[in-house]
DNA sequence: ATGGGGCTTCCCATGGTGGGAAGGTCAAGG
DNA sequence: CCTTGACCTTCCCACCATGGGAAGCCCCAT
């Protein structure tokens, strides 16, 4: 199988899969005298696991965990299930970043008069914080998503 | 004021000073004789509240527009809001990605019994998803944030 | 006058992804 | 057999926002 033909198999695009090549999360696979990529049905059923991880939104290191355990027969479920909850408690912080701002910003929205007038509460704030429904000291840095 | 003074004093990076003055976000700023950027209590004033509205998750274009409707005393206050409400609708979204990844993922982990045997419903759904609370087919991309 | 801590510019890296150029290859049809 | 178009290869560049670090200059206090 061409590289076009495993990447609509796999959803992958080729572009991703040669990334993925080159940076080792998957193995370089076999080539024609010509150099093309050679891909089994085996190697579809890897990219599209790696679809499916980035998919929920693990990082690609997060992928190359997950693929040692996928890899070794011998795993403990109990590591699977360690590396998805601590995935999930980064979505959930992540969450909770983007929802405070959100609350914040529709909290500001909701007291500007949205008329012709110039003036406006959200740019007051910008300009000024008042210590408005945002806890926890704003966090602001997307903790790297 | 020195650029460190400034940072310090507006929670800006001098490093992201240097790049928001670069990328045109703000203006050049005075020099003295030897080169070094000198900052007025008035750029400071721009910078926290530039500060402040990434800490809302403004993207730079964002504040681009928010700087030009602060700096624009004839501004209507209901474009501010409109670009905040747009703003909060983003963040909804990606909430919603988010959010949907996490239950998901949860679901799935709730599934594994987490003990010392290999087999493991979370690796089997990235090997062969079988539609689950997933909803509105597969989210994945993080919509540019 | 010297030392330490600023400042300057310039380059590089991150993480995933896409765009595109230059060149080789393959298959179908004339 | 040759052309054409669709594929493949590698290589470089871009994004966005941020940090790291080097080389070199500058300012102030001792």
């Amino acid at each position: 199988m061409n590289i076009g033909e495993a990447a609509k198999a796999s959803g992958v695009s080729a572009k991703m899969i040669r990334y993925y090549e080159e940076t080792g999360l998957i193995p370089p696979v076999a080539r024609t005298n010509a150099g093309y990529r050679i891909y089994s049905d085996q190697d579809v059923h890897m990219l599209r696991f790696i679809r499916r991880a980035r998919d929920l939104g693990f990082s690609v290191e997060g992928i190359r965990e997950l693929l040692g355990l996928w890899r070794d027969h011998d795993r403990q479920s109990a590591d699977v299930k360690r590396l998805a909850l601590a995935h999930v408690a980064d979505l959930r912080l992540k969450i909770r970043e983007l929802e405070d701002m959100a609350t914040t910003l529709e909290t500001l929205a909701a007291c500007c008069h949205g008329n012709d007038r110039p003036d406006c509460p959200i740019l007051s704030e910008l300009e000024a914080p008042t210590a408005l429904p945002t806890k926890k000291g704003t966090v602001r840095k997307l903790s790297g998503f």
